[in-house]
DNA sequence: CTAAACCAGAGACCTTGTCG
DNA sequence: CGACAAGGTCTCTGGTTTAG
């Protein structure tokens, strides 16, 4: 992989050679790493509740939004999960030995003369994502063993967040399950300085929940309310009549304010309009600048992140920057099939989830037989 | 000690098809 | 008709560091 020149009849290309960054080389000196539990670098504001557990090698970070029915949860991986035989040590270093497919591609909607292209590298496997070009989707038949491994460990960390959260076992979860297990895997490659922006994965046609696998170096996610929720204002002056949201500002005026507003959206539709202007002014809400970053967290090398809730993406927002030189990102999602327009339907077939991945098994034997 | 230099963060602007 | 767009670049601003 290189550069290509994308002029037409021109063959220009340029590869360099590529250096393997050895997965030791992620251990951090001043943060051991044992096979008890890692340590924690999150922070999060205090009107959202964090709850702290341990299971199967991993410590986990639960954060609980008020007013949001769902849970960002954070898996921090320990030492025993990273050098498991294909866990996340062998996969950092299997993406770098063979080509998966990491491209910078166009953006679709672009608002310059000419294509405008991401900044991070990035391939889609299984159920076509809408927002990359079709032809940037594989199929799982012959893809490299860390994308449907990867498809299989989140699964399960899925599987097992749901079913503590429900207080359900995770057979029960399992079965349920199934039908609206991940297909799909969007793996992204992030050099130095690359980052993502703040955006929502609330778009049509996607599951509720929604889990990356991080491998390589650091990055720092950060996760805050949408500014058109948390000022209560649109960027045009309208006020915002969705349920306002714990934390954000004038919270109780707009809370208790909001039965009346949405009678009248039933009974006036012009006198509700009018209101609509109305109440920014009223309580002096302000249009500028961006909520706080509720959580921050700090997504090292083999550790895991769920997001589940539909509300979650709609009134919150999410972004990630990388301090180091090399990270990807591995994304899997639900994907309604139906959802898909006509030519974005995948010409391969999507086949269930084949691997039998159980994180619950890792590190038992050791201990058990003691 | 003062002022220039530096830095990070945020907002404005760019500019165009699509969507409801 | 206005809002919107996993974006990029420029400029301004307020705070902190550094040079003189």
């Amino acid at each position: 992989m290189g550069w290509e020149c994308q002029t037409p009849n021109c063959n220009f290309k340029k590869v360099p050679a590529h250096t393997l960054i050895p997965a030791v080389s992620l251990r951090e000196p001043f943060w051991p790493l044992t096979a008890s539990y890692t340590l924690s670098r999150d922070t999060h504001v205090p009107f959202i509740k964090l709850n702290v557990s341990f299971a199967h090698n991993y410590r986990i970070n639960q954060f609980m939004i008020p007013g949001i029915d769902g849970f960002i949860t954070h898996l921090i991986a320990n030492k025993t999960v990273l050098e498991e035989p294909g866990g996340p040590d062998d996969m950092f270093e299997a993406i770098q030995r063979n080509d998966i497919g990491l491209r910078r591609r166009s953006l679709g909607s672009g608002v310059t003369k000419g294509d405008s292209y991401t900044r991070h590298f990035l391939v889609n496997y299984g159920m076509p994502y809408k927002f990359i070009a079709a032809t940037a989707s594989s199929s799982f038949e012959g893809a490299a063993s860390p994308i449907t491994d990867t498809r299989s460990r989140l699964n399960w960390a899925a599987k097992f967040l749901l079913a503590q959260e429900q207080g359900k076992s995770v057979e029960e979860i399992a079965e349920e399950w199934k039908s609206k297990e991940f297909n799909e895997v969007l793996a992204l490659g992030y050099f130095e300085n690359q980052r993502i922006n703040y955006h929502d994965d609330g778009e049509y046609g996607l599951g509720p929940t929604i889990a990356t696998l991080s491998l390589g170096a650091p990055g720092t996610m950060r996760i805050r309310m949408k500014a058109k929720h948390h000022h209560g204002v649109s960027s045009a002056g309208i006020y915002d009549n969705d349920a306002p949201m714990p934390g954000c500002a004038a919270y109780e005026a707009r809370l208790a304010m909001h039965p009346e507003l949405q009678a009248l959206q039933q009974s006036d539709s012009k006198a509700y309009k009018i209101r609509l202007k109305q109440i920014p002014k009223e309580l002096k809400l302000k249009r500028s600048g961006q909520a706080r970053d509720a959580i921050t967290m700090t997504l090292g090398h083999g550790d895991i992140m769920v997001m589940h809730g539909a509300e979650l993406q709609k009134y919150y927002e999410h972004s990630v920057d990388h301090t180091g030189k090399l990270r990807f990102a591995l994304t899997c999602r639900y994907i309604d099939p139906e959802s898909l327009e006509p030519q974005d339907k995948p010409t391969y077939e999507v086949k269930p989830d084949m691997g039998e991945y159980d994180g619950a098994k890792l590190g038992v034997e050791a201990m058990g037989t003691e």
